[in-house]
DNA sequence: TTTCTCATGTAACGCGTTACATGATTAC
DNA sequence: GTAATCATGTAACGCGTTACATGAGAAA
């Protein structure tokens, strides 16, 4: 459950409620979660288990009454430990390689109207990531070197789709070639 | 359930077994299932009862019966249907970025370490693939154009992995001019 | 003799999602 | 008047994983 390291991560900045945290993880362009309430609520309460947060209550009327979590000692050793772990490579799910591999029973237009959509949809998403990139919403800016970080996460997710679109790019380019050429029927 | 759709259009390749179906789908690189039996088998039930594939039995002894699974008419055109289906983005996990947006509680040498370890298991990750692009093991070739769409597909992959191993390198090398100027502390 | 391959299937569990539930305040 | 924001939490469900279960034949 990287998920919980996450938040952590976040406490360790500052502060925060399961509310809080519900809108950054909803927001974020990179974090691969929906930010859904089950989710983040249950987190927090495995967290506190665990003593690596804390609970301060803040009584409100006309709105539950807010939960606010902070980072305990256990929990900054817990979080500097998880970032210290051995890296993975990404996980990624390209359902649309998936299609794209059983789609020559369809013909030369209807692919490169596939390859156009999909240029589409990753040049949306490139736009969304620089405007965030941009406005660094929920960024801590504690040193220039986690400022550095941060940016730097950005640009990868940025590489990530650029490096996509060239390649749609190339192959409709190949595709309309062939076609001319009748190297494929 | 997409996996539903992988599985069918192996299918609508040659007529397979669970079994097969198992192999292909653990040893591939590219698909994000690790291949269980529970999921494969459970997936052929419905695309049974969906009457998308026909299944006839072959009888053994010393081994279970074989179920061979091929598609039917209607398989084809929900396949056909599938495929044609709005692209989606990608969707990524890169646990390794999370751990990095934390990071800064680490030293240098931590962090460089860090990201050594990284650009190794993508390295890894790039050798197999391209083994596996090379080998082409399961890999319908019914048309020139067929054998196109999954040569790309690999270098789609490949290429996804190389922007890393970039990526990686550029960070590395800022931090270390960054540590040598002092830029941050 | 132990391990691998063939071949099917089930059980338990974890992570993540959507949707449900409540209710006051603020903005349009 | 309707919708969004604040703020908490729960229920039901789907997809995916590991592990369990069986049992023969072939290879190491």
């Amino acid at each position: 459950m990287s998920i919980k390291y996450v938040i952590l991560g976040y406490l360790g900045w500052k502060p925060m409620t399961g509310y809080d945290l519900k809108k950054i993880i909803a927001d974020s362009e990179t974090l691969p979660w929906s930010g859904n309430n089950n989710q983040i609520y249950k987190a927090l309460v495995q967290l506190h288990k665990d003593e690596w947060v804390r609970k301060v209550t803040e009584n409100q009327t006309g709105a539950p009454n807010r939960h606010i979590y902070s980072i305990t000692d256990e929990g900054e050793l817990a979080l500097r430990e998880w970032v210290d772990n051995e890296p993975e490579s990404p996980h990624t799910k390209k359902s649309f390689l998936n299609q794209l591999m059983w789609a020559d029973s369809l013909d030369i237009k209807e692919i490169d109207e596939l390859l156009e959509a999909y240029l589409n949809t990753v040049g949306e998403k490139i736009f969304f990531l620089r405007v965030q990139a941009d406005r660094k919403p929920n960024m801590p800016e504690r040193t220039p070197r986690e400022r550095y970080l941060w940016e730097m996460i950005y640009k990868n997710w940025i590489a990530q789709y650029e490096t996509e679109l060239d390649w749609v790019r190339q192959i409709r380019q190949e595709l309309s070639k062939g076609e001319t050429h009748r190297r494929w029927v």
